[in-house]
DNA sequence: TAATTGTAAATTGTTAACAATCCGTTTGAC
DNA sequence: GTCAAACGGATTGTTAACAATTTACAATTA
């Protein structure tokens, strides 16, 4: 368990990293076009690094890019489309933690306690941005402890499938089952804790 | 089932393909660093273009990027991560499959006849390049036929799986192999096709 | 000699200007 | 009045120069 490689994010992740965010909590229209200059403006660069990071967010599914007009948000996949996307990324997170979970050390406990914490105090102030950010977060760090390889494919896969993030009813449930995942984890029980995420995972 | 939707691929589009044949391929190291500049004469294009490129396919896995020092050839996954990310592409081109064998015309059944004699041509000749673009090719068609939005997934998957695709013994069992997935596709059958396809997908 | 610091070349990262393309509007012919 | 071609602004695509960083190698010191 080597996480934290490198706080040194680089400026076009840091973009990536806030535009998805942007996105995925539906602060975006997909009918309006994105345009460079504007984002290049706002984050204090040139549009070089913009082009980067929406090319980036195009490949991992988040947006749609068309040559010599720009990107715009993706539309969200069809029925079958999303159930077999869910499959993959439940096998996939099932095989992370059989791969990871006898590795985790108490600091890898409670970076997933903080990020619960963090989790609970959004789902008390509804705050949909940032319950989507821990929701991620959570279950990105299993993977990643897992392999970083994996990590791009389950981002694809998870973008593509996020699409509509904006309707969520039940805060008390994400926080428990949440939970769940983090006491399972805790006790290195890795059939609970597949459970647990298959629970989660709907 | 509208392909060639745009053969008007970009200069970008192009060198990615290109690269990435090549690095399947085997053509390339993975200990010597990949320059920008050299890329840059050698398609007759500035580094622009070049880093589009080559970022595209480290986000695809073929390549991996760290800031500040370019790019190299990705080393290939560990035994389990292969063994995962192989079931994920078997998963994923059955339902493709089931998603588009009722909707392709004959106009489909010809090209993938096309490309079959042209995988036929390359095994006969023992050009491995080919033989590796053929085989991925049949496969892309039809994932792609099914849904575009899938074959980013379904390429990621593949790029990083396929890393050792230059020990290749058996050239006639790779033409039977495919040859029994064309006829089952035109036959419609699609029982026959998935098991045609998961025997293929070793 | 081995380790360390300093320096220069090579390489990547960023920027701004220019070229090519798209899109809405106007103009003109019928 | 309708349609199509042409114009012009806006936007994306590409380039070359410049800045920041890394790397290799020489010089210095213990």
């Amino acid at each position: 368990m080597q996480l934290a490689e490198q706080s040194v994010r680089s400026v076009r992740e840091q973009i990536v990293d806030t535009l998805r965010a942007e996105v995925l909590a539906g602060a975006w229209s997909n009918h309006a076009p994105v345009r460079e200059q504007a984002l290049a403006e706002r984050f204090g660069v040139s549009r070089g690094p913009i082009r980067d990071a929406l090319q980036e967010l195009s490949r991992e599914g988040v947006l749609v890019y068309r040559p010599n007009k720009g990107v715009r948000v993706n539309t969200p996949p069809a029925e079958a489309e999303r159930q077999l996307l869910q499959a993959m990324r439940r096998e996939m997170e099932s095989f992370c933690l059989s791969q990871c979970i006898d590795q985790l050390t108490p600091t890898d406990d409670e970076q997933l306690a903080d990020i619960l914490a963090e989790l609970t105090r959004a789902c008390d102030s509804g705050d949909l941005s940032s319950i989507a950010d821990c929701d991620l977060a959570m279950h990105r760090y299993l993977v990643r402890s897992a392999s970083s390889e994996l990590e791009a494919i389950w981002q694809s896969i998870t973008s593509r499938l996020l699409m509509d993030y904006s309707r969520i009813d039940r805060f008390d449930q994400i926080v428990s089952e949440h939970e769940a995942i983090v006491e399972a984890v805790k006790q290195r029980d890795l059939k609970s804790a597949q459970q647990a995420i298959n629970a989660n995972i709907i």
